[in-house]
RNA sequence: GCCCCCAUCGUCUAGAGGCCCAGGACACCGCCCUUUCAAGGCGGCGGCACGGGUUCGAAUCCCGUUGGGGGCACCA
């Protein structure tokens, strides 16, 4: 089968951050594009004149980029079938208007908006639908209104939906969705500014774009049987149609900020890797197998199936998105670490840019240490902080926890002279030294480990201690120790 | 209120009439390893929303109820 002919959208509207949701669908529509070998088209719907801005734009290609979906028409790459701004192509949606107008499929409609509120108002105290069906002006003679026009009086441009029958959608995920027509009120198409409705604009894009396989957000469902009637309207053939269902949060409300991160730049500033970000989203309500979770993007196209995609909305789990990150963690290099983490230690005032550039070396060491016991980067200056810097500040309640037995307190300064003459200052010098004194005071070496780990690091948690010491270093060490061991001459007996 | 969608462990899911007294992953809880924390290994807890059909047989098909989601703008 010949699949060059594939094409899908993803399309935005610039008015805030890239929502994981939106993220969701724009990946769909990649992976179904690079499975089929299509063409995997971005637009901005920016016909909102009042909330789209241009630093919107700019921020949904810099988060799209950012998880490796790359455009294959749109904004700043081109195309042939452009331009990929809504705002660029109002002249295409009058053309489409008039069409439609005097082929009698639309209407000039008159009504304010005073009289349209009315009209609901009034449907509602009477319990009926507010569906609007144009009254006196869905026949009015082209004539005539072309002489209100002319005098000046406001309108726009509604369907003449038909009153009876029924809108079929073919739903790749749901299968056949009908309307009945008579729900289906005559809605505008173009506004009283002389710009396009969302609906209208997308069904001409879409038809314009040669866009063959729609896949979007099902709280688009309901506006699709509308499009149907534009492209038939006009003439067009149908794309195919795919509703995906909404990301919600914890509460089973739509994911927002109030749930902690909701965008793509939010889970950025969290730590998260994109390529897990990806994998996650991907593997969200997909219906891939469930024996295996971590796959490549390209592993992930080659599955992707829309068929497979389920029809219920799915709950973010912040949790296994953590597990995921933590393997893409672990299989970056020690040394791609130390390049993540430099900045983020001075950033945190950790080290100077200074020592960081002398020893790098030793930085990746640190990673190869730390890098199993991570599962997000920003938990690296935290995590690794201690290997920088001097003296410590002890915790008091967890100095007196860790030195208040006896033999600890009593054995600590025998300890510290014990590895100051360590000739060698390796990880097994100092599991010698420190195993070798405990078995002579006939003590388990965990006696000694713990406030060893305490003084030298400030925690109770850490890599292994020997290799800790070992990459903290001689110098670092012993002045930390030595200030534990002045410390505990107050601690009270 | 009206229209539409959806319904398997806490979460994401496998399951397309007998392979299922329902499998996996994350989370949670044990145990092993072990100097702590992770990682790793082993084990455990936990679910077919409910009620009717259809059928020799239903998680799977049909209907209803309940629950969740979406939509009902000159917003997208």
């Amino acid at each position: 089968m010949d699949n060059s002919q594939i094409r899908v959208r993803y399309a935005p509207s610039p008015t805030g951050s890239l929502h994981v949701g939106g993220v969701r669908t724009a990946l769909f529509n990649w992976l179904y594009a690079r499975k089929n070998n299509g063409t995997f088209v971005l637009r901005i719907e920016d016909t909102d004149l009042e909330r789209s801005t241009e630093e919107s734009v700019e921020q949904l290609k810099r988060s799209l980029r950012w998880i490796g979906l790359e455009w294959d028409e749109g904004p700043e790459v081109g195309g042939s079938r452009g331009p990929y701004r809504q705002t660029e192509r109002f002249d295409l949606y009058r053309q489409a208007a008039k069409k439609l107008l005097d082929s009698g499929s639309a209407y000039y409609d008159f009504a304010t908006p005073e009289e349209l509120a009315e009209l609901r108002e009034k449907a509602r105290a009477e319990k009926r639908q507010p569906i609007y069906t144009g009254g006196e002006y869905r026949e009015m003679d082209p004539d005539e209104a072309k002489k209100r026009i002319e005098a000046g009086e406001p309108y726009t441009v509604r369907m003449k939906t038909p009153r009876e029958g029924q809108t079929v959608v073919k739903d790749m995920i749901r299968g056949p969705i009908t309307f009945e027509n008579a729900n289906l009120e005559d809605y505008v198409l173009m506004k009283s500014t002389d710009t396009p409705t969302y609906n209208f604009a997308a069904a001409i894009d879409d038809a314009w774009m040669e866009i063959s396989h729609v896949i979007r957000g099902d709280d688009h469902l309901s506006n699709t049987p509308r499009q149907i009637l534009i492209y038939k309207a006009l003439g067009r053939e149908l794309p195919a149609f795919a509703h995906v269902p909404q990301v919600l949060g914890p509460d089973k409300k739509k994911l927002s900020k109030r749930h902690g991160a909701a965008s793509v730049e939010d889970f950025a500033a969290q730590g998260y890797l994109p390529e897990a970000l990806f994998n996650y989203l991907a593997l969200l309500g997909a219906g891939y197998a469930a024996d295996e979770e971590i796959f490549s993007p390209d592993e992930l196209a080659e599955r992707f199936r829309i068929d497979r995609v389920s029809g219920n909305p799915a709950v973010f789990d912040e949790k296994k998105l953590n597990s995921v990150n933590a393997i893409y963690l672990r299989r970056k290099s020690p040394e791609e670490l130390a390049l993540v983490a430099a900045p983020m230690l001075v950033e945190s005032g950790a080290a100077t840019e200074d020592e960081l550039q002398r020893d790098m070396p030793r930085l990746t060491q640190i990673m190869a240490l730390l890098r199993d016991r991570l599962s997000r980067i920003t938990e690296i200056p935290d995590a690794a902080g201690y290997f920088y810097g001097g003296e410590l500040e002890y915790e008091g309640q967890e100095f007196e926890k860790q030195f208040g037995k006896e033999f600890a307190r009593d054995t600590f300064p025998e300890l510290i002279e014990r590895l100051k003459a360590l000739p060698e200052w390796t990880e097994v010098t100092l599991e010698e030294a420190v195993r070798g004194l405990a078995a002579e005071k006939e003590k388990g070496a965990r006696h000694l480990i713990h406030p060893l780990r305490f003084a030298a690091t400030g925690r109770t948690v850490s890599a292994g201690l020997f290799e800790t010491l070992a990459l903290l270093g001689r110098e670092r060490t012993l002045l930390r120790l030595d200030k534990a061991a002045t410390e505990l001459k107050h601690l009270p007996v």
